[in-house]
DNA sequence: ATTGGGCATGTCACCGGTGTCATTCACGGG
DNA sequence: CCCGTGAATGACACCGGTGACATGCCCAAT
């Protein structure tokens, strides 16, 4: 080549392989500094069947809970020298599957998918075939990893403070059905009821579309019952949101006629109208964990022992609840 | 190879080439089905030198505004078989260079860049190298392409809808200095003061990070003025939104104190409390139109004669501008 | 002086497709 | 019956790197 060198001593200097003398190796650099020479990365993972390259696959980037995670994501794989295709799936199980297949012919080295809808066959089938963390959901038979919220501790501790609040008669407005998050944030509901010794009463549980809209047609249906809540846990901030809008859309305030809590805490949240209480999940560190988690894998030094990391939720009290008007631990002024 | 048939058939096959039989065809068609055959990206890009890949750089994810923009490019992209190498530049200008510089290395096909702040010259060379199209952002010498809201009038409805309340001392919170758009929008600015008569006064002018507390310190530069602005024009949303919470912190109240008026109408702004009026940027379509754009470029059928695509902001009117106050035209109650 | 071992470097095939050109074959016209 | 023509298919090099292995060299041990 122009350094008077074998292309394959250039592919070591590159790859600082230890083999090389110094000698060489300065003059390559010296070369490939001045050519500007960048090693085609198609060439390279057709050659090593790496791509550095990972899959991200997410519900629904307008849903800000995510961007988040995404940031969290490309901080920790960017630096390393890793890019993140990034896939939405609008919420949809079959285009999650599709999601996921595609970036596996694309040749991702690992894949992330968060808020994963997709049956659990195929989540099993996609861990076999290389390294999968998966964000607020887990697969049985020690394949897959999973960085989480404790949703059900998140779920627990929503409903017991609407419980602490007086309240007797929760909704739950729930995620989509194949969102193991829901299902384990209404666990921790259940559980708070029955630390109460409430019964579970399941006229109370409707789902729909995680955001704002689907968030007020859930509330809309439980509001209509012939004896409505007078409190509402939401599966996300977002339908917490549209739940607020459609109770004052009635006519009813917010929190003196109906409380509601949200989950996630996203900024929103916190300027919402009356601003939302909520559980916040550590969100960019759920994408930062599950990334640091992934390229472990990848490096195969060690695969840590450990196939669950558990983040704790945190309940943010604002004022959608009302916890003010009874314990004066807030006062109603303080917005932020 | 399986079908009994060369490895360049299936090629053939594969690619839609006319020049195969049809009994050929479907046998081999039959074959890929039963063996879920997917031909390697990798291998077909290095020898087409093709990846069907574009590049998206965006300024924030975090920030509301670029995840709509994010889904437009995606849902314009993926359906043609492209997909989108994402990057978040943090609003860094160096960090913008070098994820450029990847995404060329990477052999991405186009590269769409929205909020840019590259300097000039870097993304003239990369418009010299692959078709580049950018949003809210213009290049000299017909060599890029652009989609864009148009900013000027943007700024000059905002500032416009603020004098028509009577307001003359009104302080832009300023973007990033090398942010076109928010130097568009100042032009704007400029054009309504002149418009009306009114002096355009410097001091009233200061750029920070737009982001909620890059507002909140923009803001309490202007607010700490001598003589004080009673109206504030923002950048984007965030900022303004900052901007509101400092001065509610400062013990004034918006509208009847300060008045305040957005850029972007992203979700947050009609949650706000007071819900925020601002100028709305179809940030979807922009997304959406840009991809368009490359796409066509790309498929190389016809180059669009057109280098720039504007798109028309819209006037928001909500509350942060008390223009009810005035006006009647909107009820206070009227919070959506 | 010979030999063996370790290091620096090169050779060559291969990763999995596609572009170019050659080959084969059927068919119609002279 | 022969030949030209065009359609179907294959052979082969190549895209730009890397893995496995070979080679050449220097030096220490015998």
């Amino acid at each position: 080549m122009a350094a008077g060198v074998s292309a394959k001593t250039v592919s070591r200097v590159v790859n600082t392989d230890p083999h090389v003398s110094p000698a060489t190796r300065a003059r390559v650099q010296e070369v490939v500094a001045r050519l500007g020479y960048r090693p085609n990365p198609l060439a390279r993972g057709l050659a090593t069947r790496k791509t550095r390259s990972i899959g991200l696959v997410i519900a629904d980037i307008s849903n800000p809970f995510f961007p988040e995670v995404v940031r969290g994501v490309e901080d920790e794989a960017t630096p390393r020298g890793y890019h993140v295709i990034l896939l939405d799936t609008d919420e949809d199980r079959s285009k999650e599957v599709r999601s996921i297949e595609f970036l596996l012919t694309e040749h991702v080295d690992g894949l992330i998918v968060c808020g994963s809808r997709a049956p659990r066959s195929i989540l099993l089938d996609v861990a076999r075939r290389l390294p999968l963390v998966l964000i607020n959901r887990t697969l049985p038979g020690q394949i897959a990893w999973t960085v989480m919220t404790d949703n059900y501790v998140g779920g627990r501790q929503a409903t017991s403070h609407l419980l602490s609040l007086g309240h007797r008669r929760i909704g739950y407005l729930g995620g989509p059905g194949f969102s193991q998050a829901s299902r384990d944030r209404l666990h921790g509901y259940r559980a708070a009821l029955k630390h109460y010794g409430l019964p579970y009463d399941p006229q109370l549980i409707a789902i729909g579309r995680p955001d704002i809209s689907g968030g007020g047609d859930v509330a809309a249906r439980l509001i209509g019952l012939h004896e409505p809540p007078t409190a509402l846990f939401s599966y996300d901030d977002l339908m917490a949101i549209g739940a607020v809008e459609e109770i004052t859309r009635r006519g009813l305030r917010v929190p003196e006629d109906a409380a509601v809590v949200g989950f996630d805490d996203i900024e929103l949240a916190k300027f919402a109208t009356p601003p939302l209480t909520t559980i916040s999940q550590p969100k960019y560190r759920l994408g930062r964990e599950a990334t640091r988690l992934l390229l472990a894998l990848l490096s195969e030094e060690h695969a840590p022992w450990r196939r669950t990391l558990v983040l704790a939720p945190t309940l943010i009290v604002r004022t959608s609840c009302g916890a003010w008007l009874r314990t004066r631990t807030e006062p109603a002024a303080a917005t932020r």
